[in-house]
DNA sequence: TAGTGAACTTGACTTGGATCAAGATGGCAT
DNA sequence: ATGCCATCTTGATCCAAGTCAAGTTCACTA
């Protein structure tokens, strides 16, 4: 893509921006959440070399599908994600919300097949990571191996706590969990925790929680009857956040 | 049940060997199932070196317990382990089976702290892995390195089959899922795919399932009656695999 | 600015699996 | 062997959440 610096003064429109190519990781204003973060600066030139910034995803399309062949991690650079697994019958399950940041596809590591479908949930961008260069990479940077091994565990230990949710949990725990732990990921990302849009449907924040829509739609307006939420469509305040922490235990 | 004289030293000397301190890992019965798999033998040699060959646990026995400073990952090396999550309140989540060869504790890596407890669920042993150690050894052997990104990936895409069954599965499905799953696990493991012990209660398949422990015992029955399956307590026989296998789809 | 279809809400009713209750079985310590 | 306590089974009842049904709202497109 050619860069006229001419025109670069002209892009106000920040949706572009968020979605414009980066040249390099330092430059981009994901770099503290991200995969580089802690790596050398020789190292972190390394790195860049690698990425394939892709072009921007429409809301819908899938970045893979499931059974595709296994050739790249993903970094969510800018919009969300879900991924979803789907049953010989044609039942799905949503496994995985990813917003800015979070890394995509690691379940496929071990095979040569994507394991799930990963698609866009809003205008989004995405950092492409080569399998094969990104474990030659990690060979020889300690800070990059460390990361990655982080970022798995990380991600199984998510896992992990959705499991004890889908388990254990009531409709309105699973769903105020649920609303907590988007809270926590907008913050850890420099947004407002208390005030966000949900970047998913109810249909997805139902199925992801193994509840009816309907379910969904009820208990999101008891909260609100309850003052503990406002809800307006898909803007969410959370308005009385110890009364919802005490609602998930 | 008595048992012929003669034979009883025999079974405990097996009962022995099982759980024997190995020396090294060329000489263990599990080494094509188990990390060092495809390392060379001057690798497999520094990997033996740093590997904690612990002492049997009991049945019960915590392996570690939740929030417990991590150290090391463990291998099973014998006998069968569950992994616990608790809430606030108490209740509890397995969020996972171990057997001969798993990798427990791998949740742990990206905190300093260990996620879950880890419990025998027979009498068993492990080997342990400083984690530490590990890591530098991963730095420099590019086959181990592979092994620990293609165990955290193969565990990760477990847990997300698993979060599709809690989602969307009926109880039947849930538990059927689960036999099969079993039986897949020994037979990787060279035992018999259709016929084996289950080492866990009934109380820990209802809970690590999402069910409650009557609708587990009711479902064996049921399968039991329709010929499915042979069920003696905890010996489970799979009599109509392709039958089972289209109850849970 | 009206028309269309998807997403969402709300109400009425149903049900799969939980809970409660009461034995049966089985492993193990004495 | 015997008694004890865990685990497991089976039956009766209940309820949280699903399903079905009927609007309402919203985002787009023409």
């Amino acid at each position: 893509m050619i860069q006229n610096a001419a025109i670069i003064p002209l892009l106000k429109d920040v949706a572009r921006q968020e979605h414009q190519l980066q040249l390099t990781c330092d430059s981009c204003a994901l770099y503290s959440l991200c995969l580089p973060l802690g790596l050398h600066r020789n190292d972190l030139e390394t790195l860049d070399s690698i990425i394939k910034r892709s072009k921007p995803l429409a809301s819908g399309q899938a970045l893979y599908k499931m059974a595709a062949s296994f050739d790249s991690l993903h970094v969510v650079r800018s919009g969300a994600f879900k991924t979803t697994l789907t049953a010989a019958d044609g039942r799905e399950q949503i496994t995985g919300f990813y917003l800015p940041g979070d890394l995509i596809g690691m379940d496929a590591i071990h095979t040569g097949q994507y394991q799930s479908t990963a698609t866009a949930l809003t205008s989004s961008s995405v950092c492409g990571l080569p399998y094969d260069r990104l474990q030659d990479l990690s060979q020889v940077i300690p800070a990059l191996q460390q990361q990655i091994y982080n970022r798995l565990s990380k991600e199984l230990a998510n896992d992990k706590q959705l499991l004890m949710a889908l388990g254990q949990k009531t409709a309105m725990e699973k769903l105020v969990s649920f609303l907590i732990s988007l809270s926590r990921r907008f913050e850890e990302r420099g947004y407002a925790a208390n005030r966000f849009q949900l970047p998913m449907s109810r249909i997805d924040i139902a199925n992801h929680l193994g509840l009816a829509i309907e379910t969904v739609s009820r208990l999101l307006t008891q909260l609100s009857n309850d003052g503990l939420i406002d809800c307006q469509g898909k803007m969410i305040e959370l308005l009385d956040k110890p009364q919802l922490k005490k609602l998930c235990s």
